[in-house]
DNA sequence: TCTAATTAATCAGACGTCTGATGATTTAAG
DNA sequence: CTTAAATCATCAGACGTCTGATTAATTAGA
């Protein structure tokens, strides 16, 4: 019997390491966001910035990267792309000369406005491949993950619990 | 009662959020990859190039990108790299022009031999997190997840079953 | 008070990722 | 055989992401 060097599957193992399957569900969730949003020539970081303002009003640069985990200079350059699309302002804090407050003009209000139910969408085209029980699951272990990790990212979290 | 305008949480629901925690997992993901690699100078797009040509012998750029799920242009970038640390080598294929095809080098198969113990660390560490239930679940709930959207993205996984 | 640690913003540099286009080659259709 | 379609590689351009450094301002400690 002959011994075959390369197995059937080369890549066995493959589709079981976290890190891996997490890649590719990122690149997933990712590319239905553009699909689903093209039109509105957003991304979704970007969108992430514009939904945060509309929820906790004003913010400057370090308060959106601690509600949405993005590093500081990640969040600099989108804030700076939102800015010249005069999505949102800066202005200078009086307080504390080191911040800019940010916040949404019109315009980015709308856009956050109009993409709303696109990004909705996005969730329930993703979830749709699960059951509820299923949903439920995945999302509670995500939940658990991300939650676990926090204090060891460059930018823990702000969240509640 | 005073109707306050901000809740306690202005940020609601965004834990609950499949896309947001997916790109919190990633981010985590790719975090702990680097700190457990650190040192070898590999990231973890490299690396699946390396193991994946260790795996399945000499391929060209479009079926490294299959294996592994890599965009093209992702994949010809990261080939290069690589290339230009010698850790591959790229020759014409005799057989059909358009192709190069790529080998590890005994530099990068030393590499990929030191890194593999790291990231096999790398898995343990992000599935320390769980029980052993629950990863089970984790696992075959994302494996469920990318499966089932492989067809909507711009490179289908080449994968088994 | 004066210094030291902390914090906000910015920048340079590197890599990953995708889109859309182009050129070269191969394969399939007439 | 010749043309049209598919395939591989590459490039330009855009955005996201992180690291490490710097500058400016604030806060805490001695």
């Amino acid at each position: 019997m002959k011994r075959s060097k390369k197995a059937a599957n080369p890549l066995e193992g493959l589709e079981e390491r976290p890190g891996f399957l997490i890649r590719r569900a990122h690149q997933i969730s990712q590319s239905v966001f553009i699909e689903e949003c093209g039109g509105l020539d957003i991304t979704a970081t970007q969108f992430g910035v514009l939904w945060v303002l509309s929820r906790a009003g004003a913010l400057d640069q370090i308060g959106i990267a601690r509600l949405l985990g993005f590093d500081r200079s990640t969040t600099g350059l989108v804030v700076k792309l939102l800015e010249d699309r005069k999505l949102i302002v800066r202005a200078p804090d009086p307080d504390d000369r080191r911040r800019y407050v940010l916040r949404l003009t019109k315009a980015g209000d709308d856009l956050r406005r109009r993409a709303e139910p696109r990004v909705n969408n996005v969730r329930k085209r993703l979830e749709a491949v699960f059951t509820p029980a299923e949903r439920k699951s995945f999302a509670k272990l995500l939940d658990k993950f991300t939650r676990s990790f926090d204090e060891t990212t460059r930018v823990p979290l702000k969240r509640p619990t």
